[in-house]
DNA sequence: TTTCCCATATGATCGAAATCATATGTGGGA
DNA sequence: TCCCACATATGATTTCGATCATATGGGAAA
C-alpha cells in the first residue's frame, strides 16, 4: 500500500487496496482540464481541490471545493470526458481510482458496489441537509438548524472545527455567528459550556422553525 | 406495470418493471415515520414530500423536500431504521421501492447496480452545485451562476420553469430575482428574449464571480 | 365571455447581515 | 522567551435583500 501515513484519506473500499494512485498537485496545478478523457475520480488525501467550470461568458463557476477526505468526479465514471477543471487552491495530494479498474470491481463484486451506493447515499442526504439549512434565511434558524442537526437525538452539540469554518457552511460571517450565538444565549435557546466545544439545546417556549 | 399514466416519473431501473409498490398519501399523513424499521425507499410520483427530522429541544428540522420525481430515504437501504419523518405537504402518490427485493437486485445485477450508482453520482454533483450557488452572497452572484450553468458551454441559458421557483432554489425572494434580472440587463450581462424563457449571457468586462 | 389565479414586474420601507474596525487570549514556532 | 497568526468576540456603519403594496397580462376554468 503506498499510503505512508502523512495522509487523512479514509478507504473508500473501491478497490482492492494499494490499487489507488497518488498524485502530488502543485498549488494552482490541474488535476484534470475540461474536455480531458475520464481517468477516473479522485479522493483528496490533503489540501483542497477545486471544481471550476467556465461560462459561455468567460466567467468562471465554482461546482465545488473538495477537502480532505472527500471525493470528486464521482460522475466521471459514467462520462467520457470531464465537464469542469480540477484545480488544486493548496499543495495538494490526491488518490486516483482508474476508471476501467473501478468498474469491473464494481461489476464484479456486489458488495464493493453497496459499499459505494452507502457512500453516494450518505454524501446525497448530508447535501440535502445543507441546502435545506442554506434556504433558512435568519442566522437564528440556521444556526439552531445546524446545532440540531449536531446534537442527533441528544440534547447536546459536539462542535470539532472552528467556528469560521462553520460559518461558511451555514453562508454567513463569523462575525454574524458569533453574535448570534450570544444572543442564543441570553435568549435561554442555547448553553454553551465554557470550554466552548460544546453547546446544550434547550427546549424553547415561543420560536417556530423551518 | 401499475402505473396508468397520471405520474410523472422517471424510471429508475431499480427494480423490474411493476415491482414497485405505488401507495396514495394524504395530505399531512405520514410515508414513515422516525423509528420504523426501513420497508425501503421511495420516488414521489405526484405530490409533495417533506423529511423532517424532531430534535432534542422539541423543534423541528426539515431536512428535505421531495417533489415529483425525486427519491427520498436511499439511505434507509443501509439503515435498519429511518431517522425521520416523512410527511405528504399535498396530496401525494409514491412508489415504494422494498428494501430486500432492491438489495437482492443490485447484488445480482451489475448492470442495475451501476444504474443507480450514475443516478446518485448525478445527484450529487447536482447538490454540490447548488450548495456552491448558495454560498454566494449577493443576488446577481447567485442569478449569473445560475444562468452560467443553465448555459452550459453554451451562451443562452434556457428557462424551464417559473421564477418562483428559481427564486426558491436560489434561496431569493421571487421580487428580487425580478429586480435582479432588470438590472443586469440595464447593466448589458444578459439579454432576455422577449418571451422570457431563454437569456443570452453577454461576456463582462469588470465583474468578477464565485 | 367573464372570472380568477398566478407569473411577472416594480416601488417604498425596514431590518438583518455584511463590512470595517478593534480587542483579547491562546498555541505554535523562531 | 517572544512573536505571530488565528480563533473568538463585540461595536459602528452601510448595504442589500425581505417584506408589504400594487399593477398588468395570460391562461384555465366556470
Amino acid at each position: 500500500m503506498m499510503n505512508d501515513g502523512s495522509g487523512t484519506s479514509s478507504d473508500l473500499g473501491l478497490l482492492p487496496s494499494g490499487a489507488a494512485k497518488r498524485l502530488a498537485v502543485d498549488q494552482g496545478a490541474s488535476v484534470f482540464l475540461s474536455e480531458d478523457p475520464t481517468r477516473g475520480l479522485f479522493q483528496v488525501d490533503k489540501g483542497r481541490i477545486r471544481l471550476v467550470r467556465h461560462a459561455a461568458d468567460g466567467r468562471a463557476v465554482t461546482l465545488h471545493v473538495a477537502r480532505d477526505g472527500e471525493t470528486f468526479a464521482e460522475a466521471s465514471l459514467f462520462a467520457e470526458r470531464y465537464h469542469c477543471d480540477a484545480i488544486a487552491d493548496l499543495p495538494s495530494t490526491v488518490l486516483q481510482f482508474d476508471k476501467a479498474l473501478v468498474l469491473t470491481h464494481l461489476a464484479a463484486d456486489p458488495e464493493r458496489a453497496a459499499h459505494w451506493i452507502a457512500h453516494l447515499s450518505r454524501q446525497v442526504q448530508a447535501l440535502r441537509g445543507q441546502v435545506a439549512v442554506l434556504g433558512l434565511k435568519s442566522a437564528g434558524d440556521r444556526l439552531l438548524a445546524f446545532l440540531r442537526m449536531q446534537a442527533g437525538t441528544g440534547g447536546t452539540a459536539v462542535i470539532d472545527r472552528p467556528w469560521k469554518a462553520i460559518a461558511t457552511e451555514l453562508g454567513l460571517t463569523h462575525e454574524v455567528v458569533y453574535r448570534t450565538l450570544a444572543k442564543l444565549e441570553r435568549e435561554r435557546l442555547i448553553l454553551r459550556d465554557p470550554d466552548g466545544r460544546s453547546i446544550e439545546l434547550r427546549p424553547d417556549r415561543s420560536r417556530r422553525s423551518s
